[in-house]
DNA sequence: AATGAATGAGTGTTCATTCAT
DNA sequence: TATGAATGAACACTCATTCAT
């Protein structure tokens, strides 16, 4: 229960995240050799995500791991040092392959603003309550304290991009006339925080919540109106 | 990983959020007898709730908690059916006498609405990375399987007390003129995920982040304009 | 395992076995006083035989039997030194109020002899699967390496009046001249041993077995035509 | 205390009394690698015989077990699934090896018929109170309702055997014309039990008894006369 | 690189018994 | 006499990790 007084100017705090140094280098699989090997590593961490991801850290055993992946026990150790290096190599590797982040908004280009913050907002929510997503962010809070390191990954892998690909499209809005938008970065962080609201909010908890299409846009709907209400022209 | 299909109609999902029924009673603590007892059981609560905010349920162990409340292994049980029951009754307890909540915005009368607002998201700012509410958050998540009905307990004792005290607070401020409210319990939802922008967001995943008064007001003042700007006449 | 090898001459073996002296002397209910006491006692005793009959010695706990008599834990130990007290009272007590003998056999006289034979034989069938029987042999099998005396009382209560009750009236049929049997005693030791083929052999294995009465009537036909080759004139 | 009412015709009870299936298949150490290893399983199985013989299920803990065998507790459930499963192992591994039965009687042709049978009876009860012998009756007895498969076990490799056996030999001297046997089973099933007059029965409750041979001897002459008696020419 | 038996500290839980009230 | 909280040793079982093969 530290209490936190990182000194951070305010325009710079979301798009830097990384902490200096990571104490212990992460394990990786070595690339795959092409021909067919076995791949165990990757099998490994394959089924280390599933398990790690349904029961936390704690209540997964490297013994179930071992026989979900078809593997002895011995083996765990001759790819990774410890029980915390193949959770953390799991961690990274699925935060990396499995984190699908908004990276651009108009594609196509929609016929107005609204429909394109709509959009942008449904896409947001529909890529944040994704199962493995919600995983993601439960494990990184579960474990906080014990490994401190899982929030830069998920946020390096999970929410920069997206937000940096928010923050550029608003600034061309902003260039063209149609958004007056002074910090672009600020008007991003608002927009995928609004996005959260219910939604996100619950599924994270477990509540009971309407996580249909016409539910999301009815939330993507609501932020693309309040947004154009701070911004527009 | 179940997706939730729950009816619920907008207007009414964040303010009624109790799930039917709880299965089994959680423990509870007898009313302290008046002569000054220790109380013993309040002793073991008190201990297992430190280390389950601490440590999360699965790290402590009931020889632990045993330790630190200073009574023997076998007492646990004599007061709690078993670690899940001491750790719910954990927390209900914490959850009902420590999550402190904006129960009404305008004690004393602010000179202006912009200043009222700025102060009412500052409240709701410092009160959620409270570390006792951090931490309560973070059970949530992480036992949100194992442990389901705690997601309904924090809500119970935590969100829905302010949601409702500034959804009145709103709709007085839609009587007299000074915002056009449609939807209270709506805005008073906006608001609050407004709020947890940055700040709450970055606590929660232990983030650095500048949790000094300064760095609140700042936030706050940002949700105050955006708010104005989407309800004021 | 240990051997025995008491001389014990073959026409006394059978009659007296009380070993000579009890250790620790079983505590007893006292006797109800006539108006209606709540007998706590008697209560306490009723339940754990339940128990122990059930489930047998070491599986069954003194919360348990607390419980089931409705009674704390500590009022067990007002009544009974301990769970091995309780034991043995309750042992002695089933075995003297519940185990039914054949004391005599031809209350009504039987129109022939071989009839009588086969009377008897199925009463004595009958008793000896009886479940309270069988639990009490059970558990004496069970305990008998550490309630010895268990035994004693079985056999006292149980076997030895049957036993008695058979030689007497075999010797008055072998003054009468109806059987010529010079050991009565013995006579009545084979009478027995042979009315326990199969059924209550397996009764006491939990083997599978035909207990039903046309069942028990073949058996007992075997034991008297047999019986009657070995003693007839 | 259910009550047994299956249909089974007299001459067919005691020779097939295997029940349908066994739930869960015992764990079997692997057979000995022919260099001269310790054989660890085999060395735990021996402790826990011993143990469990003595002390029976209840009483008897991994701990010790562990301890006797000179292994740690974690290796006990490296070759057994708990102790349930090691209790049936020994169990199933101790009646198949050490439970000798009385194949064949007259491996030496006796000289009468008589004498013949007197070492039959003699036979049996000698392998009978074998302490391994009444040790495993003892068990069965004691935990016929927590493992009813314990009977079919010890019958399988105990009593059936010898009774096969008996009834082999009685239907020879019927052809013979020795002995004038129209069922041999229910004659060999007499036999048995007759011969378990006394001795056996008293043994099995640990009753003070006399085991010399000449008491043995004098037991066995009883039932060879008997026997005679009914199934003589 | 792969195995799987071995380990011993650790887990949550139950136990018979005590004792102040 | 009756209670029930308190105890600490014991229970069956699991754990991450090691190491000889």
């Amino acid at each position: 229960m530290r209490p936190h007084m990182q000194e951070q100017p305010f325009h710079k705090t979301m798009t830097q995240t990384e902490r200096p140094a990571r104490k212990a280098r992460t394990t990786q699989c070595p690339p795959r050799s092409s021909h067919g090997a076995s791949g165990k590593c990757e099998q490994i961490l394959q089924s280390a995500g599933q398990l790690f991801l349904q029961q936390g850290y704690e209540r997964t055993s490297m013994s179930q791991i071992a026989r979900m992946a078809g593997v002895s026990k011995g083996s765990l150790y001759n790819h990774f040092e410890n029980k915390a290096d193949l959770f953390t190599a799991f961690f990274e590797e699925r935060s990396r392959t499995r984190l699908n982040t908004l990276k651009s908004v108009s594609q196509a280009p929609q016929p107005d603003l609204r429909t394109a913050l709509r959009q942008a907002s449904a896409t947001i929510i529909t890529l944040m309550i994704d199962p493995e997503a919600i995983g993601l962010y439960r494990i990184v809070v579960a474990e906080a304290n014990e490994f401190p390191n899982l929030a830069d990954t998920l946020w390096h892998y999970g929410v920069s991009r997206t937000l940096t690909g928010l923050a550029e499209w608003f600034a061309e809005k902003h260039a063209a006339g149609q958004l007056i938008i002074e910090d672009s970065n600020l008007a991003a962080e608002q927009f995928i925080t609004m996005s959260q609201t219910r939604i996100i909010h619950r599924t994270r908890l477990s509540l009971p919540v309407d996580t249909s299409p016409a539910s999301i846009d009815e939330v993507a709907s609501m932020v693309a109106d309040s947004f154009l209400k701070m911004y527009a022209p």
